[in-house]
DNA sequence: GCGGCTAGTAAACGAGCGTATACTCGCCGA
DNA sequence: TCGGCGAGTATACGCTCGTTTACTAGCCGC
C-alpha cells in the first residue's frame, strides 16, 4: 500500500483561485501576457485548465484582476516630494539588479499585442504611477516631467531584460538619483 | 475583353525578396517580431507566403536579416564625446514624438518570447549601441553608464508606445540632454 | 518554336493556442 | 444512508500559427 501520500489537496474554490492567481501574476510578470499560455498557468497552480475559464471567464479577465490586484509602485510615489528621486532611484536599483517581488511592472513592458491587453496595461500606468506621480510635482509640465521619469524607469527594467541583471553601487544609485530628479524638475542643487 | 491590365508584376527574384524584407522592416518594427505573422509580411509586400521560406528559410531567418541589414544609430553615437548627450536627446526627442524612420529599435523593446530571438536582439543591441557608447566614453564604469544611458534611451519608446506620442518642448530636449549627461557622467556644469 | 529552369502560387500539414463541454467524484445535509 | 451539488477533470473544438509540398506559368537559349 505504501500509504502514497501525494497529499490528496481538498477541494477548495477559494484556495484553487489563489493558486491560479498567483501563478499568472509570476507568468505575467516575466514573460508578458502573450508568451504566457493558460496552460502555462494552469501546471504552475497545479490546476485544471478549465479552471481558468470558469474562475476568471477568460485569459484577459485573469490578466486584468492580476493587475487589479497589485499594489504596485504606490509606496514609492506615496511620500514627500523632495525625497521622491531617492525613492525612484532606489527601487529602480532593485529592479536593475534582481526581479523585484512586484513583477506587474515588468508585464507593462511587454504585453502589447491584444488591443483589450494593451488598453488595461496604459489605463493602470496612468492611474497608478503617472497622475500620482504628476499630482505629487505639481506645475505645468508636471505630466511632461512625470513621463519622462516614468520612462527612466520602464528602460532600467528593459535592459535589465534584455541584457542581464546587473548589481549597481552606491555611486549609481546616487547617479540615477540626479537622473530622477533631473527627470521631475526637482534639482536640489544651489 | 478591357484589357485588365492589373500591372502584372515582372517575375523578379530579386525585387520580391527586397519587398518582403522591406514590409519584415516596416512590421517587425511596429509590432514586434511575435506579433507579426509571416502572413502579414506577405500581404504587406504583396506576395506569396510561401516565399518568405523560400528566400529566408524562416520567419526567424528574416527578422535576422533585417536586423542586420539596419544602420541603426551609428551615426549617433558616432562623433565627438561631448555632442553625444544632445545627440542622444534630440534622437530620443525625436522618438519621443512620431515613428523614427528606423523602426529596429523599437523591435528591440518587445520580441522576447523566442529564445533565438532573444539572443539575436541582444547581440545587435551590444554591438551597435552600448559598446560603441562605452568606447566613445572610456573609464572603468564606462559599460554601467552607457547601460544607464540606454535604459533611458529604451524607456522613452517605450512609454511612447504604451501612453502615445508626445511632442517635446526644446527645454524637454534641454532637460533630456542634461540627464544624457549625467547617465553619461559626462557632467559640464563648472 | 520549344523544352527546361525558375519565380510564383495554392493548398495543406501538424502543432499550439484559448475556450467550451460533458463528465467524475467527494462531501454534506436531510 | 443517500441524493445532489459543486470542485475538479478529461477531452474536444475551432482557429491561427510557421512551414512544406505539389503545382502552374513565364522567360531564355537552342
Amino acid at each position: 500500500m505504501e500509504a502514497q501520500v501525494t497529499d490528496a489537496r481538498p477541494r477548495d474554490r477559494a484556495a484553487t483561485r489563489q493558486r491560479l492567481l498567483e501563478a499568472a501574476r509570476m507568468l505575467f510578470g516575466e514573460y508578458g501576457y502573450e508568451q504566457v499560455t493558460v496552460r502555462m498557468i494552469a501546471s504552475a497552480a497545479d490546476a485544471n485548465i478549465a479552471l481558468v475559464g470558469r474562475y476568471f471567464g477568460s485569459k484577459s479577465g485573469l490578466f486584468g484582476e492580476v493587475l487589479a490586484g497589485e499594489p504596485t509602485v504606490r509606496a514609492v510615489v506615496e511620500g514627500d516630494r523632495a525625497g521622491l528621486p531617492r525613492r525612484l532611484a532606489e527601487y529602480a536599483a532593485e529592479r536593475m539588479s534582481h526581479d523585484p517581488e512586484t513583477p506587474i511592472l515588468r508585464s507593462l513592458e511587454r504585453s502589447a499585442g491584444d488591443p483589450e491587453i494593451q488598453a488595461l496595461v496604459r489605463e493602470r500606468l496612468h492611474t497608478v504611477v503617472l497622475e500620482p506621480i504628476a499630482a505629487l510635482l505639481g506645475g505645468p509640465d508636471a505630466h511632461v516631467r512625470a513621463r519622462m521619469a516614468t520612462a527612466v524607469f520602464l528602460g532600467i527594467g528593459s535592459v535589465r531584460r534584455l541584457i542581464g541583471p546587473e548589481t549597481p553601487s552606491p555611486a549609481d544609485v546616487d547617479r540615477l538619483t540626479a537622473v530622477f530628479e533631473l527627470c521631475l524638475g526637482l534639482e536640489t542643487r544651489p
